[in-house]
DNA sequence: TGGTTAGTTGCAACAATTCTCAACAAATAA
DNA sequence: TTATTTGTTGAGAATTGTTGCAACTAACCA
């Protein structure tokens, strides 16, 4: 049972939706399966609960707590999507390609990035949520292929 | 006809891996199509020169070549993705989720938030390509749901 | 409390993507 | 050249994600 969820039903009213049985049983799940959730393990999960719950409604109800900016949506390294719990403050992550690891980081470290994108392009970065793929310590090889196919270094 | 062919032909060979007329193809597809080739496209087009050609083999080629950085995946702002040919220079795209709209960046931009997590975090931020969603001018809107729900201004 | 109505769901059909595995082809060794 | 090994493909099944529409129901008000 997620922390503040008599907020978020209170919000999702104002703005005039409803909160369902439905809506209640999939944002449960999400926070209850933690960070990176896939769609099919919140089927997998509500589906035990409610078995008549259509893996179509948790789709909906995914993309749709995303757009309320509830839900946050993560893209992981093979392309999928995943989703967690969007909190007041944001964070990031660092996905290692090699080994699938993830590094947190704080949501400042992108604080004079997103300045300059806003004075340089008018262009307003979505502060939920963003993953940059690499290569953590133990798995530096990126480079490597780089070179192999361009004849000189990666650019930095 | 894809300019460096026979060089990347050279190297996939050097890595093991056979250069088959499928993947040749496939690649051949991607350069004619431009950027941000979807799977369906690149299919559409090599099944009308290879009609046995399959569905199951683009998507497959697709993934090797971004593995061996020959391709860039791109994700879209409705989360699918798209492929392109991933030059010796990279580039970026800032993606509006409202209007669809797609802005290209140089990769300078990105060299000092590059550096900070390699010295920070010692992650090396793959250069291939980065796709940051959020809103252009025409659409600023982001701001406004944030602060219903949480009752402050999103950070920045 | 019970009626009204617009937001929501379930179902089924569909589209997109990945997987499995037998058949095949390129490279290598004999 | 022939046999062997290993990477790759095609076909179709399985999985994952989307859409249209009729039926349903949460929220609101009398």
């Amino acid at each position: 049972m997620c922390h503040n969820t008599t907020e978020i039903n209170r919000q999702l009213r104002k703005r005039g939706y409803r909160v369902t049985p439905q809506r209640q049983l999939i944002l449960d799940a999400v926070c209850q399966l933690g960070k990176h959730v896939t769609p099919e393990a919140v089927y997998d999960h509500v589906h035990r609960i409610a078995p008549t719950l259509s893996r179509a409604t948790v789709y909906r109800v995914l993309h749709f707590l995303t757009e309320q900016r509830i839900l946050t949506m993560v893209h992981m390294a093979d392309g999928r999507l995943a989703f967690e719990l969007a909190g007041p403050e944001p964070h990031h992550h660092l996905v290692c390609r090699s080994c699938d690891n993830l590094l947190e980081l704080p949501h400042s470290v992108l604080r004079s990035f997103r300045r300059a994108m806003k004075s340089q392009y008018d262009f307003e970065i979505d502060v939920s949520h963003f993953s940059f793929f690499g290569h953590c310590t133990d798995c530096h090889d990126s480079a490597d292929a780089w070179r192999q196919l361009w004849g000189h270094t990666p650019p930095v």
